[in-house]
RNA sequence: GCCCAUGUAGCUCAGUGGUAGAGCACUCCCUUGGUAAGGGAGAGGUCACCAGUUCAAUCCUGGUCAUGGGCUCCA
């Protein structure tokens, strides 16, 4: 006779076994109304299971968070039951929920066009409607296969042959329509109310481009209208801040069939691209790193040498004169070798730090190209420290306390931080890795972050770890990297006198903290909507005459600010004043500053800010002075 | 690279088997106006590119290029 223990506390007890949802009945009509699931003893169950022993139970509602991810699988569940019935020679696939939805996956002889997703979410509707039951049943493994196989239903036979061998065999049904599925779910299709098909797009099965193409229909779903409303708004002010669109409204850059993948950067793009540069070149000097230039191209013996040309070589831009050949080169590595090559080096030179803003080029597929974020032709913020094993951790921990100071400036706090760690082929000794894996893993513990293991995910030439941030639509970008290296220098031939007099080969650690300039930019630009901090902004101010009297005076202004160091531009247009402004708040200008008689007269100025607020009059000097405090903060000011 | 969608004026977008339109921007004129659009006139396009069908193609068909969204958050 069981005994059921709810989330408060209280107890009670039935006198045969019972089912989530008459316990929730039992509780109250509006509850088993709600009910979606239940969890028994932190399992999340459907109302349907039954209780037979002493339990903790809570009822699961669309309150709860678990609660919207059954919404959302069920509603993945509608959506094949949808095509099914519109469609029946699909066959379905998979069917997860991920981030503010889920999607499906079919294979189709043709592909779904629009016109198909609008019928077939107006399928959905009416099989929610009809509110029928959604039922479990058990199947042994061999009739689940021969099940789906009669079907014609070929991967879901192909799933069950992967599921482990312990496992229950589950599948559910609403009326016709037999899904195999771990659940749970909700007990009826009438649960399902507000959601909304989103796009269709291409997927491989098994996320593996030798597999067949599948048709990835793309679907969110709420518990309430208000909360997908709310989510469908929210992404359309992320669109408003895709650096793609502010690139063009603020004219920063842009690009052109002629260069795919590569940036054409406008003089206001330019300009904060050069303030970027010009901070982390700081940050170099300030650390102890030294600055180098590589050449762009280098002849096809040093990629071999290298292993760039047997493994990177469909990456590679090539070229090649006087019957020689050449590649562009895509990554600053080989050439920071050649520098440290020159001249014999001792251990009292490491660490040596060898910094570039390198040009890089990488053929990349054309369809992975994505505005600034992934482009062909980029530049990093590269470097590469040569040091011993013993040398690592001091250095990966200086470089992300680094890292974290210029985040922090740029105004990001939110870091994913990832450790991957040795795959099965590999080059160097056990004992090189277990010290570098530990030596990353200390440092990151060290500076108390979160951080996940990807085990098998390094590279073969030694472990990283990476930095991502995200960009206005929630997704996510590698920026920063620190990754070692017991290849290269050997490959390359670089050594050093160690202290017994024996010639050593030094570890390498390439290490990034933006990654590529453009693509830091981007999210810079997404992650402040355009708007720039002040320290940022290509244009800081903007002086205005109210009327053609006051020119002089404006011109006289601007060029002080000039003078003082700031990125000062002067509007003397016959323009109302109102129009300069909308113009020029419109470009997102931190501040604007306007001059009339009256400034003329008391030899002051008036200044707006970017949110609209007017400061009155002050003086030049007070206004500078705010400016300038207004830059020290830098990105805690954004 | 693969799947789907898209490509019309500088920008944002309408539109049609009979050689194209709006708003903003641009040029000129009037206006000298105090915190988000003053008024008038004018100029501007080989409808991405290449083929094909047709008396006729920006529109239909095929190809190419580019852009956009996706391409293991696993039943």
């Amino acid at each position: 006779m069981p005994v059921v223990r709810l989330p408060d506390g209280s107890e009670r007890k039935f006198n045969k076994p019972v089912t989530v949802a008459e316990v929730a009945a039992d509780i109250g009509a509006g509850l088993a109304r709600a009910a979606l699931a239940g969890k028994v003893n932190g399992k999340l169950v459907d109302v349907s299971f039954l209780i037979e022993a002493d339990s903790e139970i809570s009822v699961v509602t669309d309150k709860d968070r678990e609660g919207l991810e059954i919404i959302r699988h069920s509603t993945a569940h509608l959506l094949a039951h949808a095509v099914k019935e519109l469609f029946p020679d699909a066959q379905v696939t998979i069917g997860p929920v991920i981030e503010d939805g889920f999607y499906y996956d079919f294979s189709f002889k043709r592909p779904f066009t629009p016109q198909d997703l609008e019928a077939i979410e107006k399928r959905m509707a009416e099989i929610a409607r009809r509110d029928i039951p959604v039922k479990r049943q058990i199947m042994p493994r061999d009739q689940a296969v021969a099940f789906f196989k009669n079907m014609g239903e070929h991967y879901k036979a192909e799933i069950i042959a992967a599921i482990p061998g312990g496992e229950q065999i589950s599948l559910y049904g609403q009326d016709n329509f037999i899904d195999l599925c771990r659940g749970p779910h909700v007990p009826s299709t009438g649960k399902l109310k507000v959601f909304k098909l989103m796009r269709v797009a291409g997927a491989y099965w098994r996320g593996d481009s030798k597999n067949e193409m599948l048709q990835r229909i793309y679907g969110t779903a709420w518990a309430k209208k208000e909360e997908q409303d709310a989510y469908l708004h929210r992404l359309e002010e992320a669109e408003k801040r895709d650096h793609r669109k502010l690139g063009k409204q603020l004219n920063l850059f842009h690009a052109q069939e002629e260069a795919p993948g590569m940036v054409f950067w406008h003089p206001r793009g330019w300009m904060i691209y050069q303030i970027v540069e010009q901070y982390m070149r700081g940050i170099f000097r300030d650390n102890g790193y030294q600055e180098v230039c590589s050449p762009q191209i280098l002849d096809r013996s040093l990629w071999e040498k290298s292993g760039h040309w047997e493994m990177f070589r469909e990456h590679m831009f090539t070229t090649h004169s006087e019957s020689r050949d050449y590649a562009v080169k895509p990554m600053n590595c080989p050439g920071h070798v050649q520098i440290f090559n020159q001249g014999l080096k001792s251990y009292r030179d490491l660490p040596l730090r060898l910094a570039e803003f390198g040009s890089c080029h990488r053929n990349e597929p054309s369809g992975t190209l994505h505005g600034l974020m992934r482009v062909r032709a980029f530049t990093q913020d590269d470097a590469h420290i040569f040091c011993t094993e013993d040398q690592i951790l001091p250095e990966v921990a200086q470089f992300i306390s680094l890292l974290q100071k210029a985040y922090a400036d740029f105004g990001f706090t939110e870091i994913i931080y990832r450790l991957s760690t040795r795959p099965l082929k590999r080059v160097g000794a056990d004992e090189s890795w277990d010290k570098a894996e530990k030596a990353l893993d200390t440092a990151l513990h060290s500076a108390h972050v979160t951080f996940t293991t990807h085990a098998g995910e390094g590279a073969f030439y030694g472990p990283k770890v990476d930095f991502s941030l995200k960009d206005c639509l929630g997704r996510i970008w590698q920026c920063g990297t620190i990754q070692v290296d017991f290849s290269m220098p050997g490959r390359l031939g670089a050594g050093y006198i160690a202290e017994d007099s024996s010639r050593q080969v030094p570890v390498m650690l390439h290490r990034a903290i933006l990654g590529s300039m453009e693509r830091f930019i981007g999210i810079i630009l997404e992650h402040h909507a355009g708007a720039l901090p002040l320290w940022l902004a290509p244009v800081q101010l903007m002086v205005m005459n109210i009327s053609e009297g006051q020119a002089h005076y404006a011109q006289a202004v601007t060029e002080d600010l000039r003078k003082s160091g700031f990125r000062a531009e002067c509007d003397l247009r016959n323009e109302k004043i109102t129009y300069k402004i909308r113009e020029h708040s419109l470009q997102k200008l931190p501040y604007q500053v306007i001059v009339g008689d009256k400034e003329v007269a008391a030899q002051r100025v008036a200044v707006r800010t970017r949110s609209g607020q007017d400061l009155g009059q002050m003086s030049l000097q007070a206004f500078i002075e705010r400016l300038q405090s207004e830059i020290f903060q830098r990105g805690g000011a954004a």
